[in-house]
DNA sequence: TATATAAACTGAACAGTGTTCAATTAATAT
DNA sequence: ATATTAATTGAACACTGTTCAGTTTATATA
């Protein structure tokens, strides 16, 4: 059988990314085959192909809807008085959206394209607007026009806290302490601001 | 042909860890076969699990090795005056470990054991060995006894340093940022520090 | 020394993976 | 009614980890 036009190519996309999805997190990352994605849907494998240059393209779709959840969780938090009370909320909704979905949020991680290839733009945007939110919050700790600082300080600070939640995310911290991720999380912020604050941030 | 005893299973094992060790280096964590190891040592695949479980038990070996060549380097490091001065000495050697065996660091922390299953305790001693050099370098900063607060600390700090090194080793920092992993190691490592200085080690 | 036992090793096999592509089928344009 | 074109399949390829019956050889026993 060929030809069967049940979906055109947008309506495929769409039950694929979404399959996927339910896949990853039911079964987590390992249970991403092309030919667990192309059951799902009713579809043979090389159908897929179509519709996405490899699975790595369609993982790369799949890491960027992830992201934009995890954007829409983070975006809804209220301002609050101080940076510190502001982060806090970041971090609150950043566990608990990792709590929620944990195999997704495993999966933008654990896939990195082959060695030597970047991710397209699009996706960098995306990462980049996620991190907005945290240079947003660190604002008020800066001079006024030091941008750059604040953005090092954002990127930062997201690549510690993701050791921590990656490195638990695996099992890898249990071997090595019974502190709560919460708390390991806490404190890096709680001290790592402390820091910037008595530190060169001028 | 059977029964070669070309080599003692002791042998055997040191071989194979050797091959191992050679195919990561050289390709990276992906080219670490079964079929691929038994080639480099003129064995078939089956006789790797006479010496192993299985694949995983032969990686969990190799990272137990990296673990040890790690605290090698690390532990030759010098008694400084400050903490400052010593854990910038540890951030030293763990960075130039980093770039030597790029593929070995990343084999410690791409391979996860099944999800469940926790490592032998030899490979957490193995870690904790590693952690005890960070404990003795905050050990200044916490007053006498409190050692849960400093191993706590330690922890807080590895795994931040961890999200660091492995966000860039798997090409995920450079979407972002063109800041150095160095720069922003030492930027974590100085606020962190700073900010448990005033806060609440006591 | 001849024979039985046990251990080491192989290689084919199984079920799975990503990916490709000739062949088929059906919708569409002429 | 016919030709064209695009969508879909499913078999095939080369690879993966793992198992295990069968072969070979070293060792223990008689």
């Amino acid at each position: 059988m060929a030809r069967r036009a049940d979906h055109s190519r947008e309506e495929l996309y769409e039950i694929a990314m979404q399959a996927a999805c339910e896949i990853v997190e039911a079964d987590g990352y390992h249970a991403l085959t092309a030919r667990n994605v192309a059951d799902a849907i009713g579809y043979s494998p090389g159908t897929l192909y179509n519709v996405f240059a490899n699975l790595d393209d369609l993982t790369l779709h799949l890491n960027g809807r992830t992201l934009d959840a995890l954007y829409d969780r983070l975006e809804s938090s209220e301002d609050l008085a101080t940076p510190e009370d502001n982060l806090g909320q970041l971090l609150d909704g950043y566990l608990s959206f990792l709590e929620d979905h944990r195999n997704l949020w495993n999966t933008l991680f654990e896939y990195s394209l082959p060695k030597g290839q970047e991710p397209p733009a699009w996706y960098a945007r995306k990462v980049n607007k996620v991190l907005s939110l945290l240079e947003e919050a660190l604002s008020p700790i800066f001079p006024e026009g030091n941008t750059e600082a604040k953005a090092n300080a954002a990127r930062i600070l997201w690549a510690g806290l993701h050791g921590i939640c990656s490195l638990s995310g695996s099992g890898k911290l249990q071997v090595v302490t019974t502190q709560p991720v919460r708390a390991m999380a806490e404190g890096l912020l709680a001290n790592y601001v402390a820091g910037l604050r008595i530190s060169g941030t001028k």
